[in-house]
Formats: structure tokens, C-alpha cells, sequence
DNA sequence: TGATACCAAGCAAGCGCTTGGTTGGTACCT
DNA sequence: AGGTACCAACCAAGCGCTTGCTTGGTATCA
């Protein structure tokens, strides 16, 4: 489901670099990008704030490489999710599994960040992002305009529908916990349910 | 729908209060609010930024403040909305379409703001404000409640069904464009048929 | 011996906010 | 009617602090 243990040096400490970005992603999605200081994420890391910049350029690209990790992540899991499906309506219950399991498995932060702080990315690195983004929603768009021919949405647009779904899906980042008395697997019928007649 | 009249002097130039609220509901929403500096935010409404202290304490009052009204406003409206609804159904309409019209009508900086930089307020502040975000949602619940007894939902839970609607509305101002190809109307009939059997 | 990973110290810029003062308008008193 | 007092609204300047980031150096290990 995920690549967590990559970029590291022995085979139980994170190296420096891992040790930044998943305190980055926790910082990120807990105070926001901007409300994090360097300061802050340094001593999450367990360094002084100047050594941050031996692993990184800027805070900016401690940012994008967390997003940029994600997303990569996702839309491959996601492409594999739909691959082993049999049906166009498995396919959409492979696609809402794997971006569940994203928004509240272990990658929930990056997840979280990549969707709610995308304004802050800056411009030029926004764009660098933008083809996997394009990519992943091609994937829903896909298996939405396959259902949608065959009579089996209950919304007549599929851009629409695929829309309102991913709303629905990543707002659940808000609200949802996976510990709590509805479990994931009612979260993901719920989903379902809502897009097919 | 609204008051946004409120708060002027003259009956067509708004008082350097009004000027610095709507400003600050344009650029936190365009640019966060912790990326909108109190220069910039003078310099859109027209003074220094030493003179937005004479109208508000604080950069965080401010923030408060387009909150508070835009809240208020919304709750105040969505009752009225339901009031004037004969069914279940019709109130769920109406909630919808109350909703679409803050988030993509003259208000929607204001309500945008409200959502996604909830976080940056400061505690105390959200604290002050949560009973109206809870009397709003109260009133979502009990139409959702009422078609749920009635089995005319498709989701057996209606709390879940609550927040998965409230995120593809909310969502919506990320994507949708009033003034492109698809209306409101349809938007909204969409949203509906999305929580209706 | 050179690369890697970090520390210690601090710089320049920008931040929210404060201060003291100016201005135009209104209310009151005689 | 004219003088006085007051007030909200703003300007001009800058203070104290935090910010992201840089620099020069050291310890460790290949």
C-alpha cells in the first residue's frame, strides 16, 4: 500500500531526510505550512533549524518533496487498485479504498497536506505536480464516463459527479475517525453507494 | 439572502470598517491568512496599515470578525430557508441551495474563509463561534433525520450522509465556476439526487 | 582525504503592532 | 453666530521580534 520505508540508511532509524519530511507532513497538516517554522521542524526532527538546509533548499521544497511523494504514491496504487478490478463498479470501490486508506491509513498526513495546503506550494512548483494530479482524476474520470454509459450513476454529468465525490472524500479528512464507531469499510460503502443507481 | 449592507456611513461608500472586512475576505481567501500581511490588507482598503488597528485589536480580530458575520448570516438564512419549505425534501433543497448560494454567490469569499482557514483562528476565537457552526449543522441533521425515518435516503447513517454532503458542497469552491458551462440549478439538483432515493 | 551530517551563531528582511500627531466634522454652550 | 470641546479616522514613523536562510566550523566514517 505504501512505500513509507524508502530513504533510509539503516534498517530502523530514518535517515535525516525521512525524519524532516514526516515531521514535516505532521507539522504541515496540524499548524499549516505557513504557521510551521523552520525552528519547529527542525526540533521535531531532532536538529537545529540551519541543518535542515544541508537536506533541502528552502522550506518551499521541503513542502513540494512531501507532495510530490504522495501523489506519486497514490496514483500508482490507485492505477494498481483498478488493474486487479473485474467490474467497472469494482474498479470505482478499488479507486475510493485506496484514497481512503491515503486520507486516514499511515500517509494521512502527506495526504491531508497535498490536498489542503496546495495553495500554499508556490506557483512554479504547483506545476510540477500538475501532471500526476491530471493523471490520478483521469483515472476516476475514466471509470465514471464507463459507468455513467451504462446507465449505472445516478448523476447525469460524470465530471460533476467525480467532483463532488473527491469532495466528499477528502473532506472526510475533517470529520471521519477510522478508531471510532463507524468503520472505514461503512465510510467506503457509504461513497459507493452515493454514485451508483 | 444577505445584510452585507450593514456597517456603511454613506449609502454607497463603505466605511473604512467594511472596506478592510471585505478586503481581508478577498485576500485571506485568495492567499491565506497567514500569507496576507496587515500591509497588504491596508493597502486594498485604501490606508495605512497602522490605521486598521483603530478599527480592530488585533490581525486575528479581523479574521474573527468576517467569520462571525458570515456565520451568523448563513445560520440565520438556512432557517428561514427551511421555514418557507413544505417536505422534508423541500427543506433538504433549500439547505442545499442556501448553502450554494454563500459559497458561490457575493458572499463567497466570506464563507470560503470560514471553512478552509478555520484552523488559523486562534482557539479561543473557535471557541466563541463554534454553538452557530453547531445550531447550522443541527438543522442538516434534523431534515436528514426526518428523511432518513421516512427511508427516503440512501445511506442508513445520516450523520455520515450529513458530512459526506457538507464535503462535496464545501468542496465545490474549489472547482466550480457559476459562471461557466454547468448552472447552479443543475449543481444543486446533482447535490440533492446525490442524498435522495 | 574527502564526503556526509550536523552544530553554533547570526544576518537581513519582513512581520504584527504601537505611538504620537494631524485633520475634518459634529455637538454643545453662550 | 461664533467659540470651544470633542471625536473618529487616518498618517508617518518605527519598535521589538520572528522569520527563512547563510556561514564557518567540527565530528564521523569510508
Amino acid at each position: 500500500m505504501d512505500s513509507t520505508a524508502r530513504e533510509t540508511t539503516g534498517r530502523d532509524t530514518p535517515s535525516g531526510r525521512q525524519r524532516i519530511l514526516d515531521a514535516a507532513a505532521h507539522l504541515f497538516r496540524r499548524n499549516g505550512f505557513n504557521r510551521t517554522t523552520v525552528r519547529e521542524l527542525a526540533d521535531a526532527s531532532g536538529m537545529l533549524s540551519g541543518s535542515l538546509f544541508h537536506h533541502f533548499q528552502s522550506k518551499d521544497d521541503i513542502l513540494f518533496q512531501v507532495m510530490q511523494t504522495v501523489i506519486e504514491d497514490l496514483d500508482r496504487d490507485a492505477a494498481a487498485a483498478i488493474a486487479t478490478a473485474a467490474t467497472p463498479a469494482d474498479q470505482l470501490r478499488a479507486l475510493v479504498r485506496t484514497q481512503l486508506a491515503y486520507i486516514h491509513g499511515p500517509r494521512s498526513d502527506a495526504t491531508t497536506v497535498l490536498v489542503y495546503e496546495w495553495n500554499a506550494l508556490s506557483p512554479d512548483r504547483q506545476a510540477l505536480l500538475l501532471k500526476r494530479r491530471q493523471d490520478y482524476f483521469a483515472r476516476w474520470q475514466q471509470v465514471l464516463d464507463t459507468l455513467h454509459d451504462r446507465g449505472a450513476t445516478r448523476i447525469s454529468d460524470p465530471t460533476m459527479l467525480r467532483n463532488l465525490v473527491h469532495g466528499a472524500l477528502v473532506w472526510s479528512a475533517n470529520w471521519f475517525d477510522p478508531s471510532g464507531t463507524s468503520s472505514m469499510d461503512a465510510l467506503e460503502n457509504a461513497v459507493v453507494s452515493l454514485v451508483l443507481s
